[in-house]
DNA sequence: ATTCTAATTAAGAATGATTACGATTTACAA
DNA sequence: TTGTAAATCGTAATCATTCTTAATTAGAAT
């Protein structure tokens, strides 16, 4: 996902283009981590004194609900990162002392599906945690 | 897990056996669902009108501390149920209608472990949510 | 059995993330 | 340019969780 496709979106579903949600693309395009509203906060108010909190949730949460932005829960956080490009399915390694993530070339959902016949899968969540090599 | 072994855990590590420790585990012990320290609170104001918030949240944390409880973060609360007797490491199927739990018999961090060479996992989270069978 | 002491709890205030709301401003279509 | 719905601001409310202090209690020592 980038700016321009994401625009796209937003064009697409009747959103306007305003300041501060091109800022807030601008912020995750330039970082592969995931972030919090009050990184995002931190970085917007320096531009925009009187920034609310209540924009930034709101536009997260409508950026979120159109798949341009993904959605984690880390240590009782919300955090964000923009969507993935990829073509396939796939999870991330998160590393908790830089941030970074890296893609896990691998879903365990397929061995799943058939080891509990009857069960209605809706969602899932495999995330893997520690540091990453430059972190060690 | 079962309530004398985790008195047993309690004693052993110098812990009092109080009434709101014993009803807690009661609790627990009768549901294998994950449940809030709302849940427990809601049941044990009808015996204890000036129950504290506090005592659970400690005791919460104390049982997960030392095994007793496992823990997991569903839409934005913590959720807490009885640490499986399992001897194997597994994972929980979790049905988001009835909060029910299912033990899937397999564990994906082996087939992965070889998949990111020189990344140090410590922790990882792999939860399949939905509907079960009989909530279809 | 009584006393002592540290552990535990009660009660409510504090915190921190998130959401809600009325008033104001803005994007953009006509 | 103007009208209007959408977006934002500023702030208050909410919700889960944690903290604080004083009072209570379990269990050990006497």
């Amino acid at each position: 996902m980038n700016i321009e496709k994401a625009w796209d979106i937003l064009k697409n579903k009747g959103f306007k283009k305003t300041d501060k949600r091109e800022q807030i693309l601008s912020i995750f395009s330039e970082t592969e981590k995931y972030i919090t509203a009050k990184d995002i906060l931190n970085v917007m108010k320096k531009e925009h004194p009187g920034m609310s909190y209540d924009t930034i949730y709101r536009n997260l949460s409508t950026f979120v609900d159109l798949g341009i932005l993904e959605e984690t829960e880390l240590t009782g956080e919300k955090h964000f990162r923009m969507q993935c490009e990829a073509d396939h399915h796939h999870h991330h390694f998160i590393c908790m002392s830089c941030g970074n993530i890296k893609e896990i070339p691998f879903c365990p959902m397929e061995v799943l599906q058939n080891a509990i016949p009857g069960y209605e899968i809706e969602n899932h969540k495999f995330e893997i945690y520690g540091n990453c090599p430059s972190c060690h």
